[in-house]
DNA sequence: TGCTTATATTCGATTATTAGGATGTAAAAC
DNA sequence: GTTTTACATCCTAATAATCGAATATAAGCA
């Protein structure tokens, strides 16, 4: 039960929610949430680390950059939160700006492209998740 | 959103959850809450504060007894949670332990008879939700 | 090697949360 | 009226969360 404490600790920040949010799309790198949400890097770092700490990220360094991506079935509140994650956020109007403007920065190819997505995750939680940022196109360093 | 950040606030705490998972049983009463799970009277009342002024508890005066109940779409993360509430209880050793006491307590009168119940609220979450203590029996006072 | 970029972490100040204990209030019984 | 019961609220101390700003680390490149 102190993981799902743990769970609903870690949602109850909006800036936290905000990034989960970001991350229904698929993994992100700090640099991402930064440039999307328009946050210093300490805050989108401390706050991300928060986020994985209790769980509901993981993470995984390609070169410079390290991926967060939501994590599955950690807790079981988890896996609920995950389903109002991409129920919700086609309704918050702060989430769909966030969500278009990622897109937008992605599409101009100023931040790295999101990798595969949770898009697709369904309310009914299928049994067999996508695994972020395998078999993908690797950004190259600058 | 801030509304949904302050639903997961409203979890992010041990002895909250506590009381939530005991209120998918139906509504209960401040005194109830405080014998099954053996917290002082006042802790007690202040968590139920939080819960109602976020917006997941609603009360109903009854003489000398208030009564608490879970609120229902109050909010989008309002009703994952509640889907939550009553999944997880079937699974948490604390909740179980919680939701027994509850009911032996109830049985040997000691406190009162928990009301209509939320346990048959299913987690593909129906559409014509239970209200909360109408048409019911009405303790008398002692 | 040193330099740059991406991210993490630390510091200090501010604010929020929680708890125990005491007091206040409202309804019912007498 | 008084007393009792159920509950709310206040007070103070302790703890935790959050922030901006600065600093540290770690990887890649020259």
């Amino acid at each position: 039960m102190d993981k799902d404490v743990a769970v609903f600790k870690a949602c109850s920040d909006a800036t936290r929610l905000r990034i989960l949010f970001l991350l229904t799309e698929g993994e992100l790198c700090v640099c991402e949430i930064m440039a999307v949400l328009d946050l210093p890097q300490g805050k989108v770092s401390r706050h991300v680390a928060v986020l994985k700490q209790y769980g509901l990220l993981t993470d995984r360094r390609d070169g410079v950059w390290i991926y967060y991506a939501l994590a599955r079935d950690s807790s079981i509140a988890l896996k609920y939160v995950s389903v109002y994650l991409v129920s919700a956020r086609q309704v918050h109007g702060r989430v769909l700006a966030d969500l278009e403007r990622l897109r937008g920065l992605a599409s101009q190819g100023k931040i790295c492209v999101p990798r595969p997505s949770m898009a697709q995750l369904q309310v009914d939680d299928r049994e067999d998740p996508h695994v972020h940022g395998q078999s993908l196109p690797v950004r190259e360093a600058q």
